[in-house]
DNA sequence: ACACTACATTGACAATTATCAATCTATCAG
DNA sequence: CTGATAGATTGATAATTGTCAATGTAGTGT
């Protein structure tokens, strides 16, 4: 409660700065200021998108593939039913990782490069 | 079933790169090449830590000090109870962001950047 | 119109997670 | 040894999440 130290940051912690960086940029990197609360709960689904290794794999194998990717083409590597895969799928695309784009019967997945940097450079 | 593009990353897919990248890297960035089930697990986890915006206000709150920083001062400016806290530091720190050290009645926090590095890698 | 296919949605269930009140443990000051 | 304090642990609860079977929907081909 009396922590002999609360000079050296108590001033950035009473003050959580109010401050937004560019949408663009969306997030100001973790290690540079407070991230306030919106950019917290911004980041937060972000990252849950990527808390889940069949997800990281999905994204991984479309990233990877440098071509759009087939969804019929990820059910068999998940190992997971197809009703899993479109669950999983469609929360990549919620989080902004990938697009997808329905033709014909087929639905295509492609990587959203910059949203990957989105999350990236707020680990800086 | 027949996808009719399964020739562009067949070889890939069927084939889930066994080589494992450096344990200091880590994991191979997810753009680079599919990740096995191993490194999605790893890489999950540690994303996984970062998928609450409590904690990562939390590790910003210590990434952003530049010094170590006193549990005692992380509990008001997260809104949480003391519990609360200690148990999503417990979570930084066994996802190795964080090192905790405690010294007298104090526990210490100073943030892992190299940690921080390796998730950051694995978005290249 | 009809059958077939690719994918999404729904509903149910088990597992995990975030949270706090209560309690425990370790350390310090008398 | 005693009282006070910082932080961890426990236990309980509500919310969220991953999963699949069943079903729905939209597009294709005959």
């Amino acid at each position: 409660m009396d922590c002999s130290n609360v000079f050296r940051y108590g001033v950035v912690m009473a003050t959580p700065t109010p401050l937004r960086t560019p949408v663009s940029l969306c997030c100001g990197p973790v290690r540079a200021q407070l991230l306030d609360e919106v950019q917290a709960e911004e980041l937060a689904r972000g990252f849950a998108a990527l808390a889940d290794p069949i997800r990281l794999r999905l994204l991984s194998f479309v990233a990877s593939a440098g071509t759009e990717v087939c969804a019929c083409d990820l059910i068999k590597p998940s190992g997971r039913s197809q009703p899993t895969v479109s669950h999983h799928m469609k929360i990549l695309v919620d989080a902004g990782l990938v697009t997808r784009e329905k033709r014909g019967l087929w639905v295509w997945y492609r990587i959203v490069a910059d949203q990957i940097d989105v999350l990236r450079g707020a680990l800086l």
